[in-house]
DNA sequence: CCTAAATATGAGTGATTACTCGTATGATAT
DNA sequence: ATATCATACGAGTAATCACTCATATTTAGG
């Protein structure tokens, strides 16, 4: 249980054969963690299940947290991609517009891996996974933060930062939510249609 | 690292010098957690921290678990007392009375101990925590569905099961995460205004 | 070929830690 | 008083697991 501290892969691979062995113990890594837990998840067991040896395991990661955040970078990254060109592309629609796709593309990164994203987020200890998660919630921020400041003449709320943070939060957690709680709710359109209502209801409020 | 099954405690005190024995270790684990977070809550250090020996922590907590769920109850009964008081006492308000209401409740319950929160919630294994906050969140639910129904001529969404889910889940995150994330925003009246104001909206829209 | 670099191996090590058990001391009731 | 139960103690045990290192094999370049 030793623990060391740099977080990046201690050689890069260089030739076909270790990159297919980095691949492997990626992969068997998400295989053990969606499949048995993250108690499971030994550096001895990720390597058995990768068909290769603890000790190439260590060629590659220095350490445990490297390799789980490895694995959550890409993970993140792959979700983060799905929504960050959705926005970048609705930059110039109005919130009627905007919101709904944007709803939709963050239900849709959730579905990518709703069992791997489920374990990285709930049992995966914060010290390894906390910075790659904060940093994609970051950008999220910058680019929302962007968009209803181009819009900010057609919407209600005042505070610009409180607002922000109340949409992200809220459309991250009622999809993050219903994709591990309510499966049956992804594959229904009323829903997408319901947090699009609740979201847009609040961005565009009339008068009293 | 041997893990038994039983989640009940071994035996109950029943004098007062081990009620207080009880009453240290408990404290003392919320002090490590904390303080220092999960990853130095063993239970060597927790029975030192509570001035007592590993074996009377062990006679009352027959594995690492049951003291965890013992703790996490304890927090989590606090914070649903506060909060189903507060949702009992408003069956009978319109939405536009209970909302407000119900979200400072909410962010009330947060704020009892939020750094013990965050770390329940965010450090410790789910295995060990899951079922006890499944329970405090099925109570809420039930309750919401039960105030819902009383209304729902009053308000605008159809599909209470999914209502019920959107309402709990988003107050319940926007709440956690400004608690925890922005502390500013819960001395801040304007919070939960703009928290009302979006639950609000949605319960209640005007037919276009 | 030959050499050097890259890659692979896995038995072994050291540290941690949940938990036990034999023993000792304090309380209670008869 | 004494027997009995509750409580306290803490050195010791056994299991786990991240990680090392000495050695072996494969590949690439000259």
């Amino acid at each position: 249980m030793l623990r060391k501290s740099s977080t990046k892969p201690r050689k890069l691979p260089q030739q076909d054969r270790s990159r297919v062995t980095v691949q492997a113990i990626l992969e068997a890594t998400t295989h053990i963690l969606t499949e048995e837990g993250y108690e499971k998840a030994n550096t001895n067991r990720i390597a058995e299940r990768a068909g290769v040896s603890i000790g190439s395991l260590y060629q590659y990661f220095p350490n445990k947290e490297s390799l789980l955040t490895a694995l959550i970078e890409q993970h993140v990254n792959e979700m983060l991609e799905l929504v960050e060109s959705k926005l970048n592309h609705l930059f110039e629609a109005p919130v009627e517009v905007a919101v709904p796709e944007l709803v939709r593309a963050v239900i849709a990164a959730h579905a990518i891996n709703p069992r791997l994203h489920k374990v990285l987020h709930e049992e995966i200890p914060r010290s390894e996974r906390s910075q790659e998660i904060q940093k994609a919630n970051e950008r999220i921020v910058e680019l929302l933060q962007a968009y209803l400041a181009r819009w900010q003449d057609s919407i209600q709320p005042q505070n610009l930062a409180m607002t922000v943070f109340i949409l992200s939060c809220t459309v991250e957690s009622l999809c993050h939510s219903a994709v591990i709680e309510h499966p049956q709710f992804v594959t229904d359109n009323r829903f997408e249609d319901e947090v699009s209502k609740l979201l847009i209801g609040y961005l565009v409020q009339r008068p009293d």
